[in-house]
RNA sequence: GCGCUUAUAGCUCAGACGGUUAGAGCACCACACUGAUAAUGUGGGGGUCGGAGGUUCAAGUCCUCCUAAGCGCACCA
């Protein structure tokens, strides 16, 4: 063992030891456990002070995932923007606190709770006891916490596990309920009504998210459809109208016991027929759409061609008109049974462009009703049966009523008794009808739209100033702030925040039970409820807790009833689960009740991310709260990456298993290649993502090899070189200052991009920082490094410390591993983020080492089309009008030639070389000069109908050009057999070419020849597996060509392939080898 | 039905202000190079820039309409 070789490889794990071929996800799970043995993560936090006023730190939030799954690619996708951002305002010098979320209540975990108990109803949740339950619903929601540490860990995230905040937590709950309060105290919060889609079979609404379920939540279903004529009042002002039946069409019969009001368009045209009345001889007058009385030619005229119009109106003229309602359970309720407008509503597609409403029933009905003034009625028992007064049908399922009420119609219709059916109602058709119709997800049961009691936000108050705040967030996209997020905001519609359910925050009101005494009290705190009733809601153990039941058991005597017989108790409902986490900016720290002093400095936050979705979810509602709360935005940057789509495009789904599988990732190639993966894709500028397996595995190929290889390179020869360095930028050499150059360039490009947030790009700027080094710096240096040059060593080790900083929030397991073996120090993820300070800046060198490799490249290029290999080496290449100065040996080398000359553009010597100049018309300058005829320029200047006079007039096509119009462009022109000519094709070399002198003497071709021994040669040692600094014994022989050159270089032959002894004979058995020029050679090589 | 986003090579994407031979990376093929490299270099095939109109001297880029996809909203009486 050498003493204290550099690098101190300080992993026990691979000490002198660094494998060439690194298995990624064994190293990741070492530096997993290193990090968990150091308590790095928290060190990292420690390390960074808060400053005054916490001015130092960076403030993430972290949007609760609800965790009753396992995580998924979306989940790991937001999580890793979640650990790199904080992780690079840690390096800047951040203190960023991360702690977890969880998301714990609402209808999810009760259904998951209500399928473990085997519960069907509401009803049967109370019968168990509410506390039992909702400690099912706690268990449940809370299970795979477990799993989502583990993922989550594996993934290279830092958060804070052990200092989460969960929504149930009563320190959360009560900042919860200090909003509502507060909200309630400005004014923004009422109680109303909403309709919801409804499961009768479960008694729960179902939110939007479930109706988005599963794809055959809407399934087609067949319905009975009718169309029934309700008998207008007659005002003696209009005898047509008089005693007219208007038209109205439902596919849900059993809503019409609850009708309210018809709705008509007011600019859609309507006629009055006469017709039959079915089932009789009568005839009578029927309202419709004009538009929809094809539809009705069997029912309204049966025998003749066109109906006779006894009178046209329009919608609006109707408007006001009353009728007797289907059904009398109503009769006399206030400002019912007109015809009313809804505009947006009516169509003449189906039907008969009269809509009757029910009220509570449908969304729209309800906006209108109320817009009218109308109370809406419930005759529908949670059960979905109807009750008083809608006595006829009682106890009866809605669906199930529809068969009867459409006998009762029918009935009256034919003059015959029928229930409760007003007399004069007219069933004009029955049929069936198919359309979508949403589904329980759960149960599989038609779902009815029902209204229940709810408390809103009056998002439509703040709505101005929400826009206003907006305005001040920055999002990545960008289109999301007027797009996406705006839009929404625009359309906002008051936030219906409680459900009538058992898990979630207590909506914190009391209400007087006797309406002769009526009270209302809200409470925000635990001590304004120990103050009132004396005692604070508490569980089971004694400790308070703000779940039902216990939050209910708080029950006290009405201060404003004098016979002090009303009782103050708590509304049922529970705060819907959007409430809690649109809180979590500051019930996370228990604000106001604690830490209000930091929460003034630290609000908005700086940071979040979510996918897109959310903003109609979480930043929505953090934004309402943090609006209405404390007239701010709730966070100051926000990123909404695009949707993780399976391998073949759709959305992933478990049954088609079009995805590969996490864990299997995970332990082939590793949670740093699926971060590089989805980092660099374009997900988090809005875009989508398909996941495959190829695409990881290519960001291991494509990235982590090369940034591995260039650390085993260097740690190899550092320790065969046993020195010591420690790093330096002073070095002279032109390689070395090139490299360093590009580092500042890349350290600029990588801190703007992460202070945007542009992530792709940073990982963009880090590949082709990682060709430069690769396959340049190092490439070119490599004799450097067999040399033991210092300021190479320096170099190399200032280039790969820093960039594995610059990558370190990006790659971090990797770049640990790398930096920790370089420097010996603790963790890369504790150092500071590199600056372009420290780096020295050559604009000049940059560019011309740039043209260089323009040069050698195009070379190359040369080479191949004269078929000329790159081991044979060639007299010389001149570069014309390209300052490579002071770098004509690494052409030389990098070519294989024996000289470089450069030449002025502008010297004669470089009119000699066939070169031609062309003239390009700048279109942009020229054309609004010309107009039309910069077309006839141009066409001038492509076919070469152009000049220029002595003057320096330049005329194209006929037309004079002036000065900026045009450029002349140098062009490579003919070449001979000895020369080969070619353009540089970079803007640094724009206009210069090189001129390769392609005669090969048979010098060159010796030599040529030589040099395909050696390569012959090493390639045998390899073969027969022999070490690098292993001596050897060469014999070869060839023809006598090969022969002569293998004598005439024998020195070089037997260096480069550390011939101790060396002989040219003149017979060998074996096979022979392929040389260039048609030649073959045999070899016998063995170990000295 | 409405809105937002997207549509460019087999794949993933760039292509300010309109400017005349539409680029990159990956993948593929050939050749070359190779004692850090599962690498690398050079060349090549591959495009009616979703479609149709229009504005303009000039359109991938601007306008109109259409088509398709993703997302959202609404509707589903």
């Amino acid at each position: 063992m050498p003493p204290m070789a550099y690098p101190k490889v300080t992993s026990a794990h691979n000490a002198g030891n660094v494998p060439a071929s690194p298995r990624f996800p064994e190293i990741e799970t070492q530096v997993l456990d290193y990090w968990k043995k150091d308590g790095t993560f928290q060190a990292s936090i420690d390390n960074r002070d808060a400053g005054r006023d916490g001015e130092n730190e960076f403030v993430f939030y972290d949007g609760p995932p609800f965790a009753n799954g396992l995580p998924h690619y979306g989940h790991l996708l937001t999580g890793y923007v979640k650990d790199i951002v904080p992780r690079y305002q840690t390096m800047r010098g951040k203190r960023v606190e991360r702690r977890f979320g969880w998301d714990t209540h609402g209808l999810p975990a009760e259904l998951e709770a209500m399928r473990q108990l085997g519960l069907k109803t509401t009803d049967e949740i109370a019968e168990m006891g509410i506390d039992k339950f909702n400690a099912a619903s706690r268990a449940s929601v809370l299970k795979y916490t477990g799993e989502w540490r583990d993922y989550v860990t594996r993934q290279a995230r830092w958060v804070d596990f052990d200092n989460d905040y969960k929504t149930l937590n009563p320190d959360y709950m009560e900042s919860v309920i200090w909003a509502f309060k507060t909200l309630h105290d400005k004014g923004l919060v009422y109680e109303g009504f909403r309709v919801l889609p409804y499961c009768w079979q479960d008694e729960t609404p179902l939110s939007n998210h479930e109706l988005r379920m599963d794809d055959d939540v809407y399934k087609e279903r067949q319905d009975p459809a009718v169309t029934v004529g309700y008998a207008l009042d007659a005002t003696g002002e209009d005898e047509v109208l008089d005693g007219a039946h208007i038209l109205i069409w439902t596919t849900t019969p059993w809503t019409l016991p609850s009708n309210l009001a018809v709705m008509v368009g007011s600019d859609i045209d309507y006629v009055v027929v006469e017709g039959p009345v079915p089932g009789t001889d009568a005839t009578a007058k029927y309202v419709l759409a004009e538009a929809r009385l094809a539809a009705y030619q069997k029912e309204l005229f049966p025998e003749a061609e066109e109906a006779t119009v006894l009178g046209r109106y329009k919608g609006s003229e109707l408007l006001g008109r009353t009728y007797q309602p289907p059904f009398s359970y109503y009769a006399g309720h206030a400002n019912a049974f007109r015809v009313v407008a809804a505009d947006d509503a009516v169509t003449t597609t189906d039907g008969t462009g009269v809509v009757h409403t029910a009220g509570a029933f449908g969304e729209v009905d309800k906006e209108i009703t109320d817009r009218e003034n109308i109370e809406a009625v419930m005759p529908v028992g949670k059960d979905g049966r109807f009750t008083a007064p809608v006595v006829d049908y009682a106890g009866v399922q809605v669906f199930d009523a529809n068969l009867q009420i459409i006998d009762h119609l029918k009935a009256v219709t034919r003059g015959t008794a029928g229930g409760s059916v007003t007399a004069g109602t007219i069933l004009l058709r029955r049929e069936s009808y198919n359309h979508s119709y949403p589904h329980c997800w759960r149960c599989r049961q038609p779902l009815i739209y029902k209204g229940v009691s709810s408390w809103f936000v009056e998002v439509t108050k703040i709505k101005d100033r929400m826009l206003e705040l907006n305005q001040q967030i920055r999002w990545v996209p960008e289109h999301i702030q007027d797009g996406q997020f705006g839009k929404w905001l625009e359309n906002a519609r008051d936030w219906s925040i409680t459900r009538n359910r058992f898990w979630g925050s207590p909506v914190p009101v009391w209400k007087s039970d006797d309406p002769a005494y009526p009270r209302l009290d809200v409470y925000g705190s635990f001590a304004e409820l120990e103050r009132d009733f004396g005692t604070l809601p508490k569980d089971a153990e004694g400790n308070p807790d703000l779940h039902r039941p216990y939050v209910d058991d708080l029950v006290r005597p009405n201060p404003d009833d004098p016979t002090g017989k009303s009782m103050m108790r708590r509304v049922s409902d529970v705060l819907d689960v959007w409430f809690d986490s649109g809180s979590m900016s500051f019930a996370q720290n228990h604000v106001p009740f604690e830490n209000e002093e930091w929460f003034q400095h630290h609000f908005p936050g700086d940071f979040i991310v979510e996918y897109i979705g959310q903003t109609r979810g979480w930043f929505y509602t953090l934004h309402i709260l943090a609006t209405a709360l404390f007239d701010r935005p709730a966070f100051s940057s926000c990123i909404s990456h695009g949707i993780v789509l399976g391998s073949d495009g759709q959305k992933m789904s478990k049954s088609l298993r079009n995805y590969p599988d996490v864990n299997e990732v995970f332990d082939r190639d590793g949670a740093d290649a699926m971060r590089w993966f989805l980092m660099s894709s374009p997900i988090l500028r809005g875009g989508n993502l398909v996941v495959t397996e190829q695409g990881i595995r290519d960001s291991v190929r494509q990235v982590m090899i090369p940034l591995w290889n260039s650390w085993y390179f260097f740690q190899l020869y550092a320790n065969a070189a046993d020195l010591e360095t420690t790093g330096s930028t002073t070095s002279k050499d032109p390689l070395d200052r090139y490299v360093l150059a590009k580092l500042r360039d890349y350290v600029a490009e990588m801190t703007s991009a992460m202070d945007d947030y542009y992530v792709a790009e940073a990982c963009e700027a880090t590949q082709r920082f990682i060709d430069v080094l690769t396959n340049w710096y190092i490439r070119r240096s490599r004799e450097r490094f067999w040399n033991e040059d210092k300021a190479a060593f320096d170099t190399l080790y200032t280039v790969l410390e820093t960039v594995t900083r610059l990558v370190a929030p990006l790659l971090p397991l990797t770049t640990e591993e790398i930096w920790r073996g370089l420097t010996g120090g603790r963790s890369v993820h504790l150092a500071d983020y590199p600056v372009v300070g420290d780096l020295p800046a050559d604009g000049d060198l940059v560019a011309r080492m740039d043209a260089v490799r323009a040069v050698c490249s195009s070379t190359s290029a040369l080479r191949k089309a004269r078929k000329l290999r790159n081991r044979l080496p060639l007299g010389g290449l001149t570069v014309v009008g390209a300052d490579i100065a002071g770098f004509e040996e690494i052409v030389a080398d990098e070519v294989n030639v024996k000289s470089v000359r450069l030449l002025a553009a502008d010297s004669d010597e470089a009119g000699t070389y066939g070169i031609e100049q062309r003239l390009a018309v700048n279109a942009r300058a020229a054309g609004p000069r010309l107009g039309k005829d910069v077309q006839k320029a141009i066409k001038g200047a492509k076919s070469g109908d152009w000049s220029v006079d002595e003057s320096g007039q330049v005329v194209a096509g006929g037309l004079a050009l002036v000065e900026g119009e045009y450029t002349l462009e140098t062009v490579a022109g003919a070449a001979t057999d000895d020369i080969a000519v070619s353009m540089l094709g970079t803007s640094s070399g724009a206009g210069g070419f090189i001129v390769l002198d392609t005669v090969v003497t048979p010098d060159l071709a010796a030599e040529g020849l030589a040099r395909d021994l050696v390569r012959a040669v090493q390639q045998a040692r390899k073969d027969s597996g022999l070490n690098v600094e292993d001596r050897i014994t060469l014999s070869v022989t060839g023809s006598e060509t090969v022969r002569q050159a293998a004598t005439t270089h024998a020195e070089l032959i037997a260096r480069e392939t550390l011939a101790t002894t060396y002989d040219v004979v003149d017979s060998l058995d074996g096979n022979p080898v392929d040389l260039g020029d048609g030649e073959k050679a045999q070899i016998a090589v063995a170990k000295a």
